[in-house]
DNA sequence: GTCAATTCACATGAAAGAGACCACGGTCTAGTG
DNA sequence: CTAGACCGTGGTCTCTTTCATGTGAATTGACGA
C-alpha cells in the first residue's frame, strides 16, 4: 500500500468522513445491553432466586443450561451486576472457564479466585493444599454472599473432573462469615448426567434453560443493538434480517447474528462506504468462517500442524478414506525430513482427534470388519480456507509448494 | 446356510516420565559502614 | 552487617510415551440340514 493511500485512510478517519458505527462495542460480547429482550422469563426467575442475598440469606446454587449465543452469559451478568449496585453485601466472582490457564487445573481455578479476592497466588510452585487454604481465608474474610459463576463449566469438569466441584460445594461447611454459591452455566444440556450424584444434587437446586432465538428474534435483539452501535441510516433494515435469518440457520445463535453485524459494518467501512448492505452480509459470512479457522490453524503446535500437513498432502494427491495409518506414515516422513521429533502413533490419534473437535477436519470412527477400526478423515472445508491453511504451512516448511507424494511413493 | 470364534487396525484409558517453570529457605559472597 | 546471587528441594503443568484393554464388523471355519 503506498504512503498516499495510507494517509488518505487515516485523514477519512481523523476528519470522520467514514462513519459508519458510533458504538462499535455494543457489538461485542463484553457489553452488557440494558434490556435484553425476550429473555423477561429467565431474569425474572433468576432474580426471584438471588433475591434472598440481598437479607443476606443463602443463595441456593443453580444450573443453567442453552446453546451458545442464547443469551445465558450476558443476562447473568446484567442480573448480577443489578445485584452488585443494589447491595454491599453481595460479592461477585465471574469465571470463564474455558479461558486458557484460568481453570485449566484446580490449582489455577482457585489461584484465580483468589486473585479476584485481592490475594495474589504465584502461577505454581505452591502444593494445592496450600493454595486451598489461602482461598478459604481470604474467602472467608470477605463476610459477605459471595456468588460464584462458573461459565462453560462443562468445559472445566472435562479437563479436572469434577472433584473441584465438589470441594466447592462443601466449602460452606468451613465458612463461618461468609455464604457461597454456584451458578454454573453450561451449553451442553446432557451434562449433569456425567457429574457425581452428590456435585449433581448439590449443585442444580434450581435449573433454568435457555432456548434458542428464532429469527424474529434475532432480528428484534440486533434491531435494538444497532440503533446505538450504528450511525443513523448506516444499516437496511433487509441487513438486520439477512443477519438473524443466518444465525437462526445456525441454532438461533445471537452471538453469530452480531458478529455478521459488526463485520458487514467494518467491511463497509474498510471499502468506504457509509452504508451497509446486504452484500456486504455475505462477505462478512464468509471472512467469519475464514478467520476462525485461520486463527485456530495458526495456534496449533508445530506438530499438530505436521498432522494437518500430512492430510492435506494425502487429500490433494488424491487418496480416498484416508485413515490413521495413512497419516501417520506420511507424517513420519513430515518429521523426518523437517528435523521434527516423531511422535507416537498414540499421541498422533490423539492429535487427529483434537483437529476433529476443532472442525480443522472431519474424523470419524469406523469398524472394516476383518480390516480393523480406524478413523476416516476427510477435509470438508472450502477451498479458500484450504489454501489459506496452506500458505500458513509452507511458511513454516511443513509443506512445499506443489510438491505431493503419488501413492506409489507413500506405500512403497 | 447358520452361527460362534477369530482377526485386524486402531481407538481409548490409565499411569508414569521428562522437562520446564516456580516458590521458598538456606548458604555463600561481595560491598558497605 | 546486609543485599543479592546461587542452589537444592519440592511443588505444578504440559506434553508425551508405554502398557493394557476395548471395539465392531468382515471373515473364517465348524456344524448340521
Amino acid at each position: 500500500m503506498s504512503q498516499k493511500t495510507l494517509k488518505e485512510i487515516f485523514n477519512n478517519y481523523k476528519e470522520n468522513k467514514i462513519h459508519v458505527f458510533k458504538n462499535k462495542d455494543v457489538l461485542t460480547d463484553r457489553h452488557i445491553p440494558n434490556t435484553i429482550p425476550h429473555r423477561e422469563e429467565q431474569i425474572n426467575q433468576i432474580g426471584m432466586i438471588l433475591a434472598p442475598a440481598l437479607r443476606g440469606d443463602k443463595v441456593s446454587n443453580m444450573f443453567i443450561y442453552g446453546s451458545t449465543g442464547t443469551g445465558k452469559s450476558v443476562t447473568v451478568k446484567y442480573i448480577t451486576q443489578e445485584l452488585e449496585n443494589t447491595s454491599d453485601n453481595v460479592r461477585i466472582l465471574f469465571v470463564n472457564c474455558k479461558m486458557k490457564r484460568v481453570s485449566d487445573t484446580e490449582y489455577r481455578l482457585l489461584a484465580e479466585l483468589s486473585r479476584m479476592l485481592g490475594k495474589e497466588i504465584p502461577p505454581t510452585g505452591l502444593p494445592t493444599d496450600e493454595v486451598y487454604r489461602i482461598f478459604l481465608s481470604v474467602l472467608n474474610s470477605q463476610s459477605k454472599n459471595v456468588i460464584l459463576i462458573l461459565d462453560e463449566i462443562d468445559a472445566m469438569v472435562k479437563k479436572v473432573g469434577d472433584d473441584i466441584l465438589y470441594t466447592l460445594t462443601r466449602l460452606n461447611q468451613e465458612l463461618t462469615n461468609t455464604k457461597l454459591s454456584i451458578i454454573g452455566i453450561s451449553n451442553d444440556t446432557a451434562f449433569t448426567d456425567k457429574l457425581d450424584a452428590r456435585v449433581k444434587s448439590s449443585l442444580s437446586e434450581e435449573e433454568i434453560i435457555f432456548h434458542p432465538y428464532d429469527a424474529t428474534q434475532l432480528r428484534n435483539i440486533l434491531t435494538a443493538r444497532s440503533t446505538d452501535a450504528f450511525s443513523e441510516g448506516a444499516v437496511e433494515q433487509a441487513v438486520i434480517t439477512k443477519c438473524a435469518a443466518l444465525a437462526a440457520q445456525e441454532h438461533g445463535d445471537a452471538r453469530r447474528a452480531l458478529d455478521l453485524l459488526r463485520i458487514s459494518g467494518e467491511l463497509a467501512e474498510r471499502s468506504m462506504t457509509q452504508k451497509v448492505t446486504t452484500e456486504f452480509v455475505d462477505r462478512a459470512e464468509e471472512k467469519l468462517d475464514l478467520d476462525r479457522m485461520v486463527e485456530v490453524v495458526k495456534a496449533q503446535p508445530r506438530q499438530s500442524q505436521a498432522v494437518l500437513a500430512s492430510i492435506i498432502k494425502l487429500v490433494e494427491s488424491g487418496h480416498k478414506n484416508i485413515q490413521t495409518g495413512d497419516i501417520f506414515m506420511l507424517y513420519e516422513k513430515i518429521c523426518q525430513s523437517r528435523g521434527l521429533k516423531t511422535l507416537t502413533q498414540r499421541r498422533l490419534s490423539d492429535l487427529i482427534a483434537e483437529l476433529d473437535m476443532l472442525g480443522v477436519i472431519n474424523a470419524h470412527v469406523i469398524s472394516k470388519g476383518r480390516y480393523g477400526r480406524t478413523r476416516e478423515i476427510k477435509l470438508t472445508l472450502a477451498q479458500n480456507v484450504v489454501e489459506k491453511i496452506k500458505k500458513i504451512l509452507t511458511d513454516n516448511y511443513l509443506l512445499t509448494n506443489g510438491l505431493f507424494l503419488d501413492k506409489r511413493k507413500l506405500h512403497g
